[in-house]
RNA sequence: GGCCGAGUGGUUCAGUCGGUUAGAACGCCGGCCUGUCACGCCGGAGGUCGAGGGUUCAAGUCCCUUCUCGGUCGCCA
């Protein structure tokens, strides 16, 4: 008797005609086509291979099993006398003289049809997840993610990188996300904290002379979920670099990502090839009212505040008002609707339109307050009959925002201003590095205090001159933005001490809070640190786009629900009392 | 936390204006079938219509409450 298989379910070819051979697998299937004919479907890892049972004695084995049981399948391959051209392994079968169940499925009905699994719902498909992967639909995901994985590891390390782990128990960072923490036994009161990212560790490393750093770095935010965006943990390609600047971050970072898009995407011939194009912060949002536009639509927001004002239409006066204009957009008054209703649902501001009609007269929407100017309207936009004008108003970033979402769902709905299957990839620079925070009413960081602001030290102490509007300085940041996708977030790090207590004290902070917030960072910059720049491409988001799958639990292998459940394993989960006795925990709130 | 949508046999769904015994496909069970490959044909089992309350002669359907899931906003340096 043969121990092992001799052969996988996705090897066998006619050249194998003759041999005996063990195969393993799930039964996928069986068709009884008679009392002495069955075909069944044994599937592995590998592929599909059919076994032919001949005697009722064979078929009636094969029926007593239950379906996905796994079984072993000792026997003669034979070439098949009617071939199935869809099958790989469709030229052959195998005559089996021993069949073996090796791991019994107890159930003959399953929660969902294995090779239907995408179809069910997914909250069944969350708590039987290994069944679900075992689609061949689904594991395809998970495979390609792990080739885009080693992909990445082997053009990073190419380029001179060393991947070091950093700790995932650590300190609670006072900026961002919010932390997940875990309870120190050893220290009633305190706790440590997931990492949010790798950032300081990263940054010590460069302190530390490491020169190239990359990690495929776990990182845990205790955020709500969106399409894009899974709770709890995802990875990040976290990279570093010492001694440089913006643009050997984003040449390393095209080196490394267009091999990928272009071995393992969908839309592999059609890749934005290097040096990307790069737009400043500002210029997005004027364009395309967002800082992560998709540049498949070939469409961009045009300012009609001036043109606007003065005709009577509430909404636009002392307004910023932008518009978006498409042509060949021959929807009816009911998908006009709908699209403004979408637009409401996804900014919460109301839309408005018109149309220039074939026979050159503006009609529909808020066509009669238009109708006054509509010779310096058609000019201005550009118009031609039949073309659609989608308009938003508000303060300035209000109206840009709220077009830029008019904008992508007209091009969703317009094939000819959105060719879809393609990868358009743009850098998003020059972003600020103040803002007026919406609740304090005073200066904030915009993003994060790390980055170096554009002109170091020389352009905060002309803001705190008062010879620049603080509002005016840019960070050394940048974005990798993808259809519309935010994929990388990267800056060139604020490195000196100076000039980083100096950024703080612009919101009012000063050298205790940095020691404060970052203090190992401080310390080790005050030991002489190396100017350095980095980036965390998103590798969930990225495999993603890649596979064109619109949900991102689509490509992470057991994921959780929107709230942060994992149906399969159960967590969130109560623990013992004396568990909660050692950690020095108390429960308060009482569950429902 | 706000808003929107969904919840009906194991699975995916239909169910009109509130009106007879809640249907279909797939799956499951039984039978027939010697070349199937989404096998085919015949028969069968399987439902407290998410839960609770209300209106009504009568509720899957209308109203209220609540739970669950998804989407979205807030949030995500």
């Amino acid at each position: 008797m043969m121990q092992n298989r001799t052969h996988t379910c996705g090897q066998l070819w006619l050249e194998h005609v003759g041999q005996q051979v063990k195969i393993v697998g799930w039964m996928e299937n069986l068709r009884v086509v008679g009392s002495n004919l069955g075909f069944v479907v044994v599937r592995d890892f590998y592929g599909t291979t059919q076994v032919v049972a001949e005697t009722e004695e064979m078929v009636a084995a094969f029926k007593a099993i239950n379906k996905e049981s796994t079984i072993s399948v000792e026997g003669t391959v034979r070439e098949r006398a009617s071939k199935n051209p869809k099958q790989p392994t469709g030229d052959i079968e195998i005559v089996p003289d021993k069949v073996e169940v090796l791991g019994r499925c107890r159930y003959n009905e399953l929660p969902f049809e294995i090779n239907r699994s995408r179809d069910a719902d997914e909250a069944t498909r969350l708590k039987y997840r290994f069944l679900d992967l075992r689609n061949p639909a689904v594991k395809s995901n998970i495979i390609l993610r792990c080739q885009v994985v080693a992909e990445i590891r082997r053009l990073m390390t190419e380029h001179g990188f060393l991947e070091i782990t950093t700790p995932i128990l650590t300190a609670s960072s006072p900026e961002g996300a919010r932390d997940y923490l875990v309870p120190a036994r050893k220290h009633p009161g305190k706790f440590y904290a997931l990492p949010q990212a790798p950032q300081q560790f990263k940054q010590l490393l460069m302190a530390s002379g490491f020169d190239r750093y990359f990690q495929i770095a776990p990182c845990f935010r205790d955020e709500d979920a969106r399409g894009d965006r899974t709770p709890g943990e995802f990875y990040q390609l976290d990279m570093e670099m010492a001694f440089a600047e913006q643009d050997d971050v984003l040449g390393v970072l095209e080196d490394v990502l267009v091999p990928v898009f272009e071995k393992y995407g969908r839309y592999g011939d059609r890749v934005t090839s290097a040096p990307f194009r790069r737009i400043p912060f500002r210029e997005a949002m004027e364009k395309y009212g967002t800082d992560k536009p998709d540049l498949r639509i070939d469409l961009e927001i045009q300012d009609a505040t001036a043109l606007l004002q003065g005709i009577g239409f509430g909404p636009f006066e002392g307004n910023t008002v932008k518009a978006v204009v498409v042509s060949g957009f021959n929807a009816t008054r009911k998908q006009i609707d709908k699209l403004c209703a979408d637009v409401e649902v996804q900014t919460a501001q109301k839309s408005y339109w018109f149309r220039l009609d074939e026979k050159g007269e503006i009609v529909g929407g808020i066509a009669k307050f238009i109708q006054p100017v509509k010779e310096q309207v058609i000019e201005a936009l550009g118009l031609t009959p039949g073309c659609f004008v989608g308009l938003a108003a508000g303060k300035l970033a209000v109206a840009q925002k709220t077009a830029g979402v008019m904008r992508s769902k007209l091009g969703l709905l317009c094939p000819e201003h959105m060719d879809k299957e393609q990868y358009q990839l743009c850098w998003i620079v020059d972003f600020p590095m103040y803002e007026i925070g919406e609740e304090s009413g005073e200066l904030e960081f915009c993003h994060n205090p790390f980055s170096m602001p554009s002109g170091g030290l020389e352009t905060l102490l002309k803001a705190e001159r008062g010879e620049l509007d603080p509002l005016e300085i840019m960070a050394n940041q940048y974005d990798l933005v993808c259809n519309g996708y935010e994929s990388a977030s990267g800056a060139v790090r604020n490195h000196d001490p100076e000039i980083m207590i100096k950024a703080f004290e612009l919101v009012r902070l000063g050298e205790e809070d940095v020691k404060k917030k970052f203090p190992a960072m401080y310390n080790a910059f005050c030991y002489g640190a190396p100017p350095h720049a980095g980036a965390a491409p998103g590798i969930d988001r990225i495999v993603m786009l890649l596979t064109g799958e619109e949900s991102i639990r689509e490509v992470i292998t057991f994921p959780m629900n929107q709230k942060a459940q994992d149906l399969m394993m159960g967590a969130p989960s109560e623990v013992t009392q004396k568990q909660l006795d050692e950690l020095h925990i108390a429960i308060t709130a009482q569950e429902e």
